[in-house]
DNA sequence: TTGTAAGCGTTATCAC
DNA sequence: GTGATAACGCTTACAA
């Protein structure tokens, strides 16, 4: 187990190095025989180039980093981010790329990150997550023609290449099917206030609202961070109205299971008295009860979408359209 | 923005390509005055090492691989490996080193990823999770000597590095607290059965009921998989035992949610009645009700010790113990 | 203390 | 077709 190298395989094969490279490569040039005893040899000694130099060489790692905008703690218990890492890292297989995962704590480690990641090469593409919607290193990354695309909005939208759910849509579809089923007076359960997605959703809800007819009333709005506490205190807030809502659209499974408990805990059925949907389609939604009905948003497209977009820029091919969005779909249950 | 090298900030200040090299790397013997020079050139023109040079010349990607032994759509939904990866990045980056996270499906492909990273030298080390106890390309790691720490548990104990949870202390401070909380009928809602965790689990299980003194029925042990179906079906084959179950220790949150949902389907109290018990702590257990009182397993220490134990196996130090334990604590809450 | 130069293991451009 | 040979950008003896 030697450190094997082309050299060692050439001497072996009794070729020069720069045939064993071209073998390697599959260089459609050389001579059948000599590519036999090449690869024999190859396969005998189990040589595998080594990525570093070829790194060097080309210029290109094969590698892709995904840089989540989010504390490790928020991130930690989040399935979206264990389905999104392991369906970036499926679908960069398929292109022979790795994926180089990396979390920004703070802002200022964000912009450490960056740095690290793409000024020293370490990576050939970026795939964010979470930033801002407006926000000064994506224009820097922007501006130095680094490849990345960002999964979420931006503004403007045809700024930079951008991956997306279609959270008007879904809150639409969600808001939509609760009014087709009977519910008239339906509230909207958003996340905190300054989100993007927060304020995509209470855009799809009031479009909803309007087509079928049916005034928005603000007091059918409120915020939650992303506990259960706030949920509740909030939930307990739309229920306190009179007359209380009979349905509620939320912002994620998480505060719709929330939202739920705190229902039941006052004495209202879901959903006889009061339907619930929620977003992400998450495990969970099949084990609480009444089981919840979510807008599934398509986590596999959305990285399906994010890696071709990103692996064609590194390759050089402007996509177009730059800003994709994934579909979301109703899943039925029973909770609405 | 042309292609920054130490040439061209040698040749701004006037020194030799080494001098940067050597101020780079903090090298005491630089004159202050030359030190100076190149720093400040360094700074104005934002000069980063280009990583893909440093790692072939040092031979050290400064990389960690993680590698996770599961289908991507099952790791998908599954809050626990967004949990261990924010953690091991947060780790790594300790120490200067960044993650490269893949998913092995096929046991095929697997193989295919230890050589992809390992051998091409993409990585500098690698953690391993859920591989089966015992598993070929371990022992072929494990001979060519290549730094891999395994997260889970491997036989003989010593052949390899592992971090583990305390799978048996775990289960076995569940059931003691339930028997000391006056239960005297306690069930154990496994996993699959061959997992390795659902068998340690079980192991602490039995140790408990014989420090209390209370026999080992082997009814009250029951298996299924992950899913809310089989949860279901598990949990009512147990329910309908006479007399039935007043204590359940599920493998994890999820079983242990179906498990008291389907108690309560059938007319159980939880906790009156019967009480519950799951693993990992996860943010759901705030979500359900009653709330689940759960065993929290320490995923930052987990983390911690496996990248701990990489790095430094990577640098050359052999650690001891081999096999490391991150331990177990109870939350209360309303479930049992 | 600083500069020169030899690699690290590839790929790719030349001649032959 | 194939074999020398020059990069790729850095680290580190060794020389000065």
């Amino acid at each position: 187990m030697a450190d094997l190298k082309q050299a060692e395989i050439a001497k072996l094969a009794g070729v020069s190095q720069a045939t064993v490279s071209r073998v390697l490569k599959g260089d459609p040039q050389v001579n059948a025989e000599m590519r036999e005893r090449v690869l024999a040899v190859v396969q005998q000694l189990g040589y595998v180039p080594d990525a570093r130099a070829q790194s060097l060489r080309s210029q290109r790692t094969r590698l892709l980093g995904l840089v989540i905008h989010r504390d490790p703690d928020a991130l930690a218990g989040d399935p979206f981010f264990s389905a999104l890492i392991a369906m970036i890292v499926a679908q960069a297989g398929r292109y022979d790329y790795h994926l180089c995962v990396d979390t920004a704590r703070t802002a200022r480690s964000q912009r450490a990150i960056y740095e690290e990641l793409l000024r020293t090469r370490r990576v050939d593409g970026l795939i964010l997550v979470e930033s801002e919607t407006q926000d000064r290193r994506i224009e820097r990354l922007s501006n130095e023609g680094f490849p990345f695309v960002l999964i979420g909005r931006y503004e403007p939208e045809d700024a930079v290449c951008t991956v997306d759910n279609d959270n008007i849509g879904a809150a639409y579809m969600a808001t939509d099917y609760l009014l087709r089923t009977g519910r008239r007076r339906v509230a909207y359960l958003g996340g905190p206030a300054g989100l993007t997605v927060t304020r995509d959703r209470l855009q799809g809800y009031k479009a909803a609202l309007e087509a079928h007819g049916v005034g928005y009333d603000p007091h059918r709005v409120v915020f939650a961070d992303f506990n259960a506490r706030s949920a509740a205190s909030a939930t307990t807030e739309l229920l306190s109205q009179s007359p209380p809502p009979d349905a509620i659209v939320a912002l994620d499974d998480m505060l719709a299971i929330a939202a739920m408990r705190t229902a039941k805990q006052q004495g209202c059925r879901v959903p006889d008295d009061i339907a619930v949907v929620g977003f992400n389609d998450s495990p969970l939604c099949e084990y609480v009860e009444p089981r919840l009905t979510s807008i599934a948003v398509e986590i596999p497209t959305l990285a399906r979408k994010a890696t071709e977009m990103l692996v064609g820029l590194i390759e050089g091919r402007e996509p177009s359209p730059k800003r994709q969005i994934a579909p979301a779909r109703l899943v039925k249950r029973e909770s609405a």
